[in-house]
DNA sequence: AACACAGTCAACCGCCCTTGT
DNA sequence: AACAAGGGCGGTTGACTGTGT
């Protein structure tokens, strides 16, 4: 106990709240002397209230022209507004609130806008939600590894019909460069325009033969951009461990 | 119905600034 | 300049009430 408050108790100074005969007493001392001198209300009222304590009590709760009632939305507004300029300046901020007081204000933005630690029960719904986001995650890394499994089979079908075009065209280039060393064939000479319209036929066949398109690795891979993520997300938590633990090793914040 | 918990708000506490002597 | 008293302010507490289990 402090030195203040145990010279209070000393004194016989009351605590707690208000009752109606002390609000009556008080009323009538600022309505006969004004606001302030708050040290002498208990000397000349008889009141058994410090200073201090009369004054909170006029100005949070017995001033005429307090406005009583819920905040506004617009006033909301305004606590919103200045309080992104002003900070924690309660008293500025109900300054600009008619009727308002700095501890009305202050008590509607710790009870509306300040961040708390989740209740219990918020918490206990946080792990359930984690749990389930969990399970759905091995679900879908399941899936993504039968769809990446199929992918690589198709790639190797692909590589190897792949490898048998290059082949066939090396073949082309071969006997194109070997038509090109050859003059042209007499037109009246019949085996060699037989055998330049086997060349062009098979060049035709190399240059229409239907091409797979060949995926690259990215195009393999190419899961929608969530899912990649989810993927290797639940990579990480299977590789870090199960990833489902019963909530009670995250300490108590 | 009883209990636990959360939200609300009046009141208090302690620090700091201003003013008077 | 130094000190004390008064007053203002922001942070905190605790009682009360409503709500969910």
């Amino acid at each position: 106990m402090d030195a203040i408050s145990s010279l209070m108790l000393q004194e016989g100074w009351r605590k707690g709240p208000w009752t109606a005969l002390e609000d009556r007493l008080l009323t009538e001392y600022v309505q006969q002397h004004g606001e302030g001198s708050w040290n002498s209300v208990a000397k000349l009222t008889g009141l058994r209230r410090c200073g201090k304590s009369c004054r909170l009590r006029w100005v949070n709760y017995l001033r005429p022209d307090l406005k009583r009632g819920k905040i506004t939305p617009d006033e909301e507004t305004v606590i919103l507004q200045l309080h992104a300029m002003l900070g924690n300046r309660w008293s500025a901020i109900a300054r600009c609130l008619p009727g308002r007081t700095d501890n009305e204000i202050k008590n509607y933005w710790r009870t509306h806008f300040k961040k708390a630690r989740p209740s219990r029960r918020a918490r206990a719904q946080l792990l359930h939600q984690y749990q389930l986001q969990q399970q759905e995650q091995r679900r879908q890394y399941l899936q993504s590894l039968q769809f990446l499994q199929q992918q690589q089979q198709q790639q190797q079908q692909q590589q190897q019909q792949l490898l048998l075009q290059q082949q066939s065209q090396q073949q082309l280039v071969v006997k194109q460069q070997q038509l090109e060393q050859q003059s042209p064939p007499d037109p009246d000479d019949h085996q060699a325009m037989m055998a330049m319209m086997d060349s062009l036929q098979s060049t035709a066949e190399c240059y229409c033969s239907p091409v797979s398109p060949v995926l690259v690795p990215e195009q393999c891979c190419a899961l929608p951009a969530d899912d990649d993520a989810m993927l290797w997300d639940s990579l990480w938590r299977l590789v870090d461990g199960d990833g489902c633990g019963d909530g009670s090793s995250g300490g108590d914040y």
